[in-house]
DNA sequence: TTTGTCTATATTGTAATGCAAGGTAGTGAC
DNA sequence: GTCACTACCTTGCATTACAATATAGACAAA
């Protein structure tokens, strides 16, 4: 069996700064909106170690803020940094995705 | 700076597969094969052992054939497992190019 | 009041993967 | 006989997605 998650990898990062680029968010919302999207078996277990590394290479910084519903949200927020390394990020996907439909197409 | 080649986990396996499914190949081949499809930075220390890899997990069969330019060639052909992890690859690749590309747009 | 559900974040450990680095060896041209 | 090209292989490392597990607040229903 093929493990689809594997093509999960380094695209997820992506994705995720691009979400984030929009409008700050949290993760348990960034979680629904990959679900929404496609991404439909990413779990918490996957983003919460992602953001947080993001974090720490400084593309995203994070504020707690309280919730309407529950705990505290941990919104986080694209840095100049981590807006440049999306713009990397949307260029060699474009790169990689235009390799493999050439290869896959026939 | 953005490691273009995290875009590579997963994709690489497939297009190796589907390469090979075209017509039986050897390594170095395929190594130039992917360059030219636009994986520019692909290296013989990532084919060889990724072919192994599929060869041991049964996906691949091998042949050993001489060369007329250096030494023997080892010969990669489908086997029937591999053909239905290549299909299923490209069911999944569909799926979660349609998810990053829904994410990217707007 | 306690049970369950939804919201929300965090940590630990593991397996898969790409790749750098280094090594071996055949062929042929100069 | 040295160089360049062809052709294969192995070891070890860093990154990554993910499962599993833990913690905890808010709120409704039983």
């Amino acid at each position: 069996m093929f493990e689809r998650s594997q093509l999960n990898k380094g695209t997820l990062e992506g994705c995720i700064l691009k979400i984030i680029g929009r409008e700050p968010s949290y993760g348990y919302a960034i979680v629904a909106a990959l679900r929404e999207a496609g991404f439909t078996d990413v779990t918490e277990g996957t983003l919460y170690p992602l953001l947080l590394r993001l974090e720490r290479k400084g593309m995203l910084s994070a504020a707690y803020q309280a919730s309407p519903n529950g705990p505290s949200r941990k919104y986080y927020s694209l840095t100049e940094q981590g807006a440049q390394y999306l713009a990397e990020f949307e260029q060699a996907w474009q790169t990689t995705a235009a390799a493999v439909e050439a290869i896959l197409q026939d």
